[in-house]
DNA sequence: GTCTATAGTCTGATAGAC
DNA sequence: GTCTATCAGACTATAGAC
């Protein structure tokens, strides 16, 4: 049960609205059906159809970033151009503001196992590579996988929603190639890319 | 009427659950009394809580942005370190993932007003002391203001989640002056301060 | 697989006493 | 300024027909 179909109209309100604000309504209207036949293909109801939406979301994304990675040039410049690219690529609005709004509100069991799941998702793919790149003797300045991955997902999330207010009309792949240019050389540098 | 003891116990509760997923009850609960006595001192109910810790939270991002910027020395990097520091030293959570919340599920119009107010208090701040730096010549790489301050909101509001996710132990300041260095300097660099 | 009908619960909000 | 009592509406969820 719960077909794709299904969790993708899910996912579109629920990315939309955070879980408290959708309404079962809401996405049997999308469906073109009634609120009851949602039970039908998710008998456990609204819960059950945003931890399906969450884990598929998730999953997605770790592969997402992987798949991106693997694909993408020798550099650490390059996976992460890839990476960021196929990040701006993704549906409306940023999966890891969704699950934050929801940990506040869920029970704290549930709310840890969100953020790990986030954590594991998106955090660590990036990380991955960040590592990968020091001991290839890459990248120095930030010791810490763990910071730079946060601010990595922070800032690409951060220039899709800038980007999407409007104030910056340009092409993504070149978004992508300046933030992690921002990131990997800085304000402050001149120099040529690697 | 609304008092700042009420405001606070509601921005409080707002900002860890976001609008949808607080009841009165909940804000009540704080301060000790009963759901219908919110309305002596909000008579708008739920939504004018909101507006009114909404419309402050925003303005005190806005002076306090701008104080640390007056307040830091007179370079760019200085000026950035003092309002990292203040934003990371704010209240949990932050402002901009709980209006963004919001900003899904409230009618377009008030939407698009609280965007814009978001815009004002937090990334014009910003992108005002980029701007100037580059009038001055400090800044060159990154060419549009804009882009630079909302990476730098949400890198640190990425590093202040990371932060609190428990995974990177270490003092505020050491923070803020570390993610500034990262936007500043990039991670490939090896060069000192300026 | 979708529907109608409805139960049961929660929540925002109002009225009026103290 | 806070309370009790209460209403009206909205929402999740269930039962059972088609």
């Amino acid at each position: 049960m719960a077909s794709a179909h299904v969790l993708d109209a899910a996912e579109r309100v629920f990315l939309e609205r955070g879980y408290a604000g959708t309404r079962l309504r809401d996405i049997a209207d999308v469906l073109g059906i009634r609120p009851a036949s949602l039970y039908h293909h998710a008998p456990g109801g609204k819960r059950e159809l945003w931890d399906r939406v969450v884990a598929r979301a998730f999953d997605r994304h770790r592969d997402g970033l992987r798949t991106a990675a693997e694909q993408a040039g020798p550099t650490l410049r390059d996976e992460l151009v890839s990476m960021a690219s196929w990040l701006l690529a993704q549906p409306p609005v940023n999966v890891a503001a969704l699950a934050a709004s929801d940990i506040g509100a869920a029970p704290k069991d549930e709310a840890h196992e969100t953020a790990e799941r986030m954590y594991q998702s998106l955090m660590v793919p990036i990380a991955d590579v960040y590592r990968a790149a020091q001991e290839r003797g890459e990248a120095l300045s930030v010791p810490h996988p763990d910071l730079f991955s946060g601010v990595f997902v922070a800032a690409v999330n951060g220039l899709a929603a800038t980007e999407r207010a409007g104030s910056l009309p340009r092409a993504a792949n070149d978004l992508a190639a300046e933030v992690v240019s921002l990131l990997l050389d800085g304000v402050l540098s001149q120099r040529e890319g690697n």
